[in-house]
DNA sequence: ATGTCC
């Protein structure tokens, strides 16, 4: 582990970073760690390997904090991993036809939502059209293969056959989280809450159900996508990465706000790398560790929720354009399949935009943070799918003066 | 990240 430098300011919550020195961290995200450390009530913050920059607050990061600080959890409240092991074996498992049977899961899902939402005993919002779609981002729902058992026992234990695959979904809760977030801060504006205030009590409740919705959402997008592949599954996990939630403490509560960071307290949990690269299924170390103290566990219970972006959104289109046409990136380097319409997500999300999963969970086992069970190989990655018309052209009609010349073809 | 943006 190292430390950051010393910097002036009030003295106020001790700062890890779980980083070796190979990991390759930009230093506005270190800025930005210290920076939110230094809010009043924060007690410990630490940076996680993935760590990265976010628009105020790092990304990859958790902090324990007297006060509740809704800007620090992010409008993506609740978002996080799903996985489930399928009932299809790999070797018969073709991925460019599974991928002419996956479609409109953009849309408003068909079946009974009423039914549904109380099964899941998810009280009803104005965003429930959305519900059972993925979104953009880095969202995404991916049929793996397993690739290398390294804990033969753990990988047992969770009933898991190497043979099957399995599926991911990364979603959060969207359009709620958003509006929850915004509601707050138009009153409050960024600073922390006193938990037993109404503002506070008002936000947690929001925040509590947009959690809620977040996971009912990814069992949606998982319920969709299995139904299309005729395949059945059985859910082995879920986590949540971006959420704030209280923890006791040497007899006080405390408010444990994970910003990109997946939990140590909850059984195993994935950590993914880009959909060209292994993804990394993790069994935490820190479950016994009691009584909980930032003392003995600077990790504040968390580890990396993926392996971190490296270039910012929009910046990777103009780095691979020249080097890289959409059709590349719709095939990865492990032999998986993309599908994706939108070619700014495309570029966004191109393995390259990150940084090297294999490099950010070494420094959580060398932290002594986590053990590998398995690794995992992407076989079909679904990003956005568009109305077959719609692909690769144009997102909406231009009016014809708008439109660009048309240029030479190579 | 965002029923994304005019």
């Amino acid at each position: 582990m190292r430390e950051p430098s010393e910097t002036s300011g009030p003295a106020a919550a001790s700062v890890h970073l779980i980083a070796s020195k190979d990991t390759w961290i930009e230093g506005g995200a270190v800025r930005q760690l210290e920076q939110t450390a230094r809010l009043p009530g924060m007690r410990a913050a630490v940076g996680l390997p993935d760590l990265h920059p976010g628009t105020g607050y790092p990304i990859g990061a958790a902090f324990l904090s007297e006060l509740v600080y809704p800007a620090l959890v992010g409008n993506d409240i609740g978002c996080g991993m799903g996985l489930w092991q399928t009932d299809q074996a790999m070797r018969k498992f073709k991925s460019e036809r599974a991928a002419e049977r996956l479609s409109g899961l953009e849309g408003p899902w068909d079946g009974d939502l009423d039914g549904w939402r109380a099964e899941q005993g998810l009280a009803p919002s104005a965003f429930d059209q959305a519900l059972g779609t993925i979104g953009g981002g880095n969202h995404f729902a991916e049929i793996q293969a397993v690739a290398e058992v390294l804990d033969a026992t753990a990988f047992a234990a969770l009933n898991l056959d190497p043979e099957r695959l399995l599926l991911l979904v990364h979603s959060g809760s969207r359009g709620l989280g958003e509006s929850v977030l915004r509601a707050v801060i138009d009153q409050h504006g960024h600073q922390g809450l006193a938990p037993a205030a109404t503002a506070a009590r008002d936000y947690l409740q929001a925040h509590d159900h947009a959690v809620h919705w977040a996971e009912a959402n990814r069992r949606l997008i998982a319920t969709r996508l299995l139904n299309a592949l005729g395949m059945d599954a059985e859910r082995l996990l879920d986590v949540w990465h971006n959420l704030v939630q209280p923890i006791d403490w040497a007899g006080e509560t405390l408010w444990l706000h994970r910003k990109g960071a997946a939990p140590a307290d909850r059984g195993p949990v994935v950590i993914p790398g880009s959909r060209g690269t292994l993804s990394y299924l993790v069994e935490p170390l820190l479950q016994s560790r009691l009584p909980f103290a930032p003392a003995t566990d600077p990790s504040l219970r968390s580890l990396a929720h993926g392996a971190g972006r490296k270039w910012k959104r929009g910046e990777a289109r103009p780095r691979l354009s020249t080097l890289q046409r959409p059709e590349d990136l719709r095939k990865t380097a492990l032999g998986g399949q993309v599908i994706c319409d939108d070619k700014e997500l495309l570029y966004d999300e191109a393995p390259e935009a990150y940084k090297a999963v294999d490099r950010v969970v070494a420094d959580l086992v060398d932290a002594g943070l986590c053990r590998v069970i398995a690794t995992l190989r992407p076989v079909l990655t679904y990003k956005l799918r568009r109305a077959a018309g719609l692909r690769d052209r144009q997102r909406a009609h231009k009016p014809h003066g708008a439109r660009k010349p048309k240029r030479d073809r190579r």
